[in-house]
DNA sequence: TAAACACCCTGAAGCGGCTTCAGGGTCAAG
DNA sequence: CTTGACCCTGAAGCCGCTTCAGGGTGTTTA
């Protein structure tokens, strides 16, 4: 198949797919030889699920890597999966915990403006330019991305 | 007072506030005629902190050159900022959301596999073979960033 | 007085995980 | 024979910095 239809088959764009060849999570495919477009079967699919469905627990492509190394050695031990995976839970529990303190500040913050007024007297700029309680988010990021 | 002392007092690092001056956060300062350093004053600080504390909410640069736009306009309404907040807040519970239906799925792929076994029968591995319910997390992100 | 060391400067590149753009070739349908 | 869908490449853009290369300045100490 050529990679439009390998793209609508793994929901992900056809530039997605060059890129994670370009990078090395999807092997280069066999051309064809007349146009030189990609060609792809049944394998490719099931990498590039593999990957997607990784991406989509938000692993990072270094941590897809590991798991498509061990997925290419079935006799090895699976301690070291079951590590990737506790390690990674880790990072987005972490990650939620930073998050959910950003939103009480920011609930906190809201609250000092309830009826608006002008800004010379806007409780939530004079908040701003006041300290905030030193929390520590957003200084040893755990891998997980953000909320923009 | 010099960049390195700026950065101190704000607890950011020298890089930073250049980073800063180049992308319009901060105004160009004054610098020593003799050396060329960059020469601060209170009110660079001021600023400064505000933008520190703006990030230190997640908030993108977009969305804190909005609120030192209205801090210089005293007079204006000050309802842009709160809908501003609003939104900024949206987007955080959102992300919390979508990290905690992650969280969900990473625990109960990690059951999958209890007792460590070969990489064959790895039940992580061959779980992330199969569709995973569509969530839907990771493709319309909101601005504030994940876990890694 | 000279060397060592801390601090300052600039401009460019790197990070991750793509997306977008510019500029082109291929192929089937009407 | 042209339209439009699809394919190709390489480079640049996104965000918010951080790091690097290559240099100048300023104080302290041997």
């Amino acid at each position: 198949m050529k990679i439009g239809e390998l793209a609508k088959k793994a929901k992900c764009t056809v530039e997605t797919i060059r890129y994670y060849e370009k990078v090395g999570l999807l092997p280069a495919s066999s051309r064809d030889n007349i146009n030189n477009y990609r060609l792809y079967n049944k394998s490719h699919l099931e990498r590039l699920t593999f990957v997607r469905h990784c991406r989509a627990l938000a692993m990072s492509h270094e941590e897809i890597l590991v798991l498509l190394q061990a997925r290419n050695q079935p006799a090895q031990k699976c301690d070291s999966i079951d590590q990737l995976i506790d390690d990674h839970l880790q990072h987005v529990t972490v990650r939620i915990k930073e998050l959910q303190k950003l939103e009480a500040q920011l609930l906190k913050l809201r609250l000092q403006c309830q009826t608006p007024t002008d800004s010379q007297h806007c409780g939530i700029l004079q908040d701003l330019e006041q300290a905030i309680e030193d929390n520590s988010t957003d200084k040893n990021f755990s891998h997980v991305a953000g909320s923009h």
